[in-house]
Formats: C-alpha cells, sequence, structure tokens
DNA sequence: TCTGGGGTCCTAGGACCC
DNA sequence: TCTGGGGTCCTAGGACCC
C-alpha cells in the first residue's frame, strides 16, 4: 500500500492531458477511402485460407457477421461470403499513417504512435485537452479521409479505454470522477495490458472486473501475476495508473521477419533456401537503416504449434551479409532434424548498434 | 477450416564481475 | 573458507500490443 501512496499521481480535478486516437477500421477503411466501389460492403483485409491467413482488419459492414481480427480468413469467409479479401498493402498505410503522425504533430509535440493507427498525444496546459482533441478529431476526418475515435483522460490506459468506449467515430471524455464510478465494473479484459491469458487465469480465482481486482490482497495478485504486473493493473483499477514519461520517436530494437508456409516442410535443404530468403530480407532492411547487428535469432514453429528460438550474440556486430547466414543456419541446424515438419520459419536482428548512440555508455553517464 | 506478422517488454536462471 | 549481495549481459520463453 505504501508503494501505492508514493508512486501515484496527486488528486487534480482537472488534470486532463492525455489524448488516444485511434483510426477506425484502419486498413480496411485506406482501402474504402481509395476505392469508392468498396464503401459500405463487407472489406476483409489480411491473408487468404489458402495462405493459411488471419483477418488483419476488417470493414464494420463485415464485422456485423462477426468477423474480427485475427480470426482466421476461412473462418471469415464462412461467416462472410459475400466479403471482399483484399491482402494487406503495408507500404500504403504505412504512408497514410505517414500523413496522420505529421498533422498530429501540428497539434502537439509530445505524440507517441502505437504501430500504424493509434497515438497518444499530450497537452501541457489540462484546460485546452478537450479542445485540442475535438480539433484532431476534425482533422484528421477532413484531412485524411477516414473517421477516428478519440478518448480523453489523464492517464494512457484510461484514454485508451476512452477511445475504445464508443466507436466508430466515437469522442469520450473520462475524468477522475467517472473513471473512479467505471473501473469497478470494467472487465478486466477490456483493460489495456491484460490480454487473453491474463484474464484467463484471474477469471479462475473469480476475479472479473476491476473491482474484484481491487479488492484481491496483493499478495495473492502478486503469486498469480508476479510483483510488476500485479502492482501496475492494481494501480490502474484504483483509477491512478503509473505514468511513464513521453517517448516519440523511438528506435527499432530488432528488425525481424518471419514466414508461415502454404504447406508444412521437414527437408532440411528446402528449410535452408527459406531461411536464406528471410535473411537476405532481413540484413536488406538493417543494412538500409545504417545498422549493424550483434544478434542473431531465428524461430521454427513445428507442425504442432510447438516455438523454439535459438539466438547468438557476436561481441563484434555482424558487417557481412554472410556472417548472418552462416550463424542462422547453425541455429537451423540445432532445431530441424530432417523428420519434424515444419510450418513456420523466422529471423531476427536485434542487439543493433547505432552509429549516431555510442553502446558502451555507463548508466551514470546516460542518466 | 484451426491458429499472421511486426514488434515491445518482462521473467528467470546462469555466467561473470565487484 | 563460507556467506552475501548487487549489477550486467546473455538466452529462452511467454504475454501483450496493433
Ligand atoms: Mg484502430
Amino acid at each position: 500500500m505504501d508503494r501505492l501512496r508514493l508512486r501515484s499521481e496527486p488528486e487534480r480535478s482537472e488534470d486532463l492531458r492525455v489524448i488516444h486516437l485511434d483510426m477506425d477500421a484502419f486498413y480496411a477503411s485506406v482501402e474504402q477511402r481509395d476505392d469508392p466501389s468498396l464503401r459500405g460492403r463487407p472489406v476483409i483485409v489480411g491473408g487468404t485460407p489458402a495462405s493459411r491467413g488471419v483477418v488483419a482488419t476488417c470493414s464494420y459492414e463485415a464485422r456485423k457477421f462477426g468477423v474480427r481480427s485475427a480470426m482466421p480468413a476461412e473462418e471469415a469467409r464462412r461467416l462472410c461470403p459475400s466479403a471482399i479479401f483484399l491482402p494487406t498493402d503495408f507500404a500504403r498505410y504505412k504512408q497514410v499513417s505517414r500523413q496522420v503522425k505529421d498533422l498530429l504533430r501540428s497539434h502537439t509535440q509530445d505524440v507517441e504512435m502505437l504501430g500504424l493507427d493509434e497515438a497518444f498525444l499530450f497537452v501541457a496546459n489540462p484546460q485546452q485537452t478537450v479542445a485540442v482533441a475535438r480539433e484532431v478529431k476534425r482533422d484528421i476526418t477532413g484531412e485524411i479521409g477516414i473517421t477516428c475515435s478519440v478518448g480523453v483522460s489523464y492517464a494512457r490506459p484510461l484514454a485508451k479505454l476512452a477511445s475504445e468506449w464508443q466507436k466508430p467515430d466515437g469522442f469520450t471524455v473520462i475524468d477522475r470522477h467517472l473513471a473512479r464510478r467505471l473501473l469497478p465494473k470494467v472487465p478486466l479484459e477490456q483493460l489495456w495490458g491484460i490480454g487473453p491469458q491474463t484474464a484467463r487465469t484471474l477469471k479462475r480465482q473469480g476475479i472479473e472486473t476491476g473491482g474484484d481486482f481491487f479488492s484481491t490482497s496483493t499478495r495473492q495478485l502478486i503469486k498469480m501475476l508476479g510483483p510488476g504486473r500485479a502492482w501496475d493493473i492494481a494501480l490502474l483499477c484504483a483509477g491512478r495508473p503509473l505514468s511513464p514519461r513521453v517517448r516519440r520517436d523511438r528506435r527499432a530494437k530488432s528488425v525481424s521477419r518471419e514466414t508461415t508456409l502454404p504447406n508444412d516442410v521437414a527437408d532440411p535443404g528446402e528449410l535452408e533456401s527459406i531461411l536464406r530468403e528471410l535473411v537476405d530480407d532481413v540484413t536488406a532492411r538493417v543494412e538500409e537503416l545504417d545498422l549493424t547487428a550483434m544478434t542473431v535469432g531465428i524461430k521454427v514453429r513445428y507442425s504442432n504449434f510447438r516455438t523454439l528460438t535459438r539466438a547468438r550474440t557476436d561481441p563484434t556486430p555482424y558487417h557481412k551479409a554472410e556472417a548472418i547466414h552462416q550463424t542462422a543456419r547453425e541455429l537451423l541446424g540445432e532445431l530441424i532434424d530432417g523428420r519434424q515438419t515444419v510450418r513456420l520459419l523466422g529471423v531476427t536482428l536485434s542487439n543493433l548498434d547505432y552509429p549516431d548512440m555510442p553502446r558502451q555508455l555507463g548508466f551514470e553517464l546516460v542518466k
């Protein structure tokens, strides 16, 4: 309880500083915006049944049929046979995302992007936050041509809860007073940071709402979730989430590429040749960013879905693509035996060396 | 009809150093 | 010789996010 008091923010009535912006059905909306014949129709962006793909995003017309993100494409087609399936065109979505970010930055410099279609904005003067949020919403809709849902509150998880509250095209403000009323009843899986796994663990103990969580002993919560998550969620349920400082323009810590094969493969030669393509892709991207990696990792998912990873760090950065290929091949050798069939193969480069940011600085020098 | 891809962060144990 | 602990780096796995 001491930590609760020590680390939470002081109670103030007017401290709404955080805006959460969520573009509605982003990928599908970009497609509908750019092709009027798709408007008003169920559009599903993502993989195809043939490639063992899933739904990335679907339009609200498709959601009426029960189609959801992360659902197998085959199931989506069964639910909504009239849907139009489109492949994901990341380059184009990234372009639109960049325009969104630039527009947001014209309202406030403190912008944190979350993926391509969400952002937190931080406003210095809380008296202006709601007005800024309205302007942002109006400008996004007008200049980007896609609707969005906006939430305003005094901390990230609550602004996020607010934008979720009413969508699409929503606008919701959660002040401290409303948060106190809402949180006890909120189903835990609706909170940012609580996924299906944690929700299930808690539900087994009869903990299903913010109120349940709040009234459970910290000792029990720590035993179930570990100290980090237990405290984070407890503070949120108490309406006083931690507010880490704003981090804009975060740099990549890893670059990865993985692929689910159209059919399972056991043959080492074939797997090695797929691995080569993945390594080529990932090394090209790292080079393009002018970086070098010190760690090469690979990932193998077998047909039974068991997933293993192997990584190796070299004290001197990998400068030559050939060295990365070599390491990746050796790591793959540890995970395949020519008999087990593989459904997914992946490569990650991490421990990235940014030339303008010396690695060797001690903690006290970085501050 | 099974179950994507690109990421981040956390945990836990072992090595190694002070 | 034994005990004790902190910090960092590495690996592997796992949860979560969009
Ligand atoms: Mg969205």
